[in-house]
DNA sequence: TATTGTTATACTCTATAACTATA
DNA sequence: TATAGTTATAGAGTATAACAATA
């Protein structure tokens, strides 16, 4: 029988190495535009966006920030302590379990985020949706949304000390 | 009318929330199979691998690896230093343009490939393949290729002086 | 005991600018 | 003068392990 468990088809091989072509050519356009017009890494407005786009509150606890963006905890800790000190976030002890940390969104963030968006979509449509009609927009999604939930679900196993949680 | 150039429709947001998460993801993933079993960073694999997999030669001028693979020269100096410490390559004048460097993989080097590319394979499978029929494959390779080639065609424009060439 | 978060530390990677050498 | 590549340097980001505090 053919080895079809180890090796890939020609379509999954380009189709991976334009994944991560398209992924990396369009995350480098973007943190130049982020750090031109906010003063921003990638993952910083990542953070910013996430307490100001889709958290009701504002605020989210540093563990549900770190498990949605980030990797490691420490590195969450760098780049909340970074937002802080530009004013772009606080952080205070949750109320309800004192070992939690509950960061916020100021104002400033908010402003930041409204200031940087603009030329961020920008970016997005020439470099990412220009050769993309709607349809072919939807598609895509359809296509990467179900990839994302199961990574999500499935975390990359075999290392170590389950991850967290 | 509509603030068409101002901003994004939902399907939009998400397919570029989407994309950069899994390539994100599968990144993460892919480096630490790629550190694990072959002592490699996700760019030295590139570097490597276009060598080894795409170049009937072996062989290619340092300016052509920076300008297909990593971004500023210095950092491909960086990345083919330590690659031919770790003697998987080696560097030597190109015959023709005395002012040109000629990266060539070695034996070494193709072996470190080899060793690590089943192990590769699998994280693929299992993270970004599993959830993806044969057409849905094909489908994603036929919307992506297209992007990449208009984002190499049309480098992130308003950056000082010409990129370079 | 397990979980939350921080700190200390060390390392990798990247980019900018200055420089050398060849075309 | 322009191009190819290196070097020096400096900064950003990340992760691991040890730690303190709370549940």
């Amino acid at each position: 029988m053919p080895d079809s468990s180890s090796s890939l088809d020609s379509e999954q091989l380009s189709a991976y190495f334009a994944l991560m072509d398209v992924a990396g050519l369009l995350k480098h356009a973007v943190e130049q535009q982020l750090r031109e017009e906010g003063d921003l890494s990638y993952v910083q407005f990542q953070l910013l966006a996430r307490l100001a786009l889709n958290s009701p509150t504002g605020s989210e606890r540093m563990t549900d920030l770190a498990d949605g963006v980030v990797y490691s905890r420490s590195g969450l800790t760098y780049q909340a302590g970074l937002l802080e000190k530009a004013g772009l976030v606080s952080r205070a002890p949750s109320a309800d379990d004192e070992r939690s940390v509950t960061v916020t969104v100021t104002d400033a963030g908010r402003e930041v985020i409204a200031r940087v968006i603009p030329g961020h979509v920008e970016v997005l449509r020439q470099q990412l949706f220009s050769p993309l009609s709607g349809a072919d927009t939807r598609r895509l999604r359809d296509l990467l949304v179900p990839v994302r939930d199961h990574m999500r679900a499935a975390p990359p196993r075999s290392a170590g000390p389950r991850r967290r949680r």
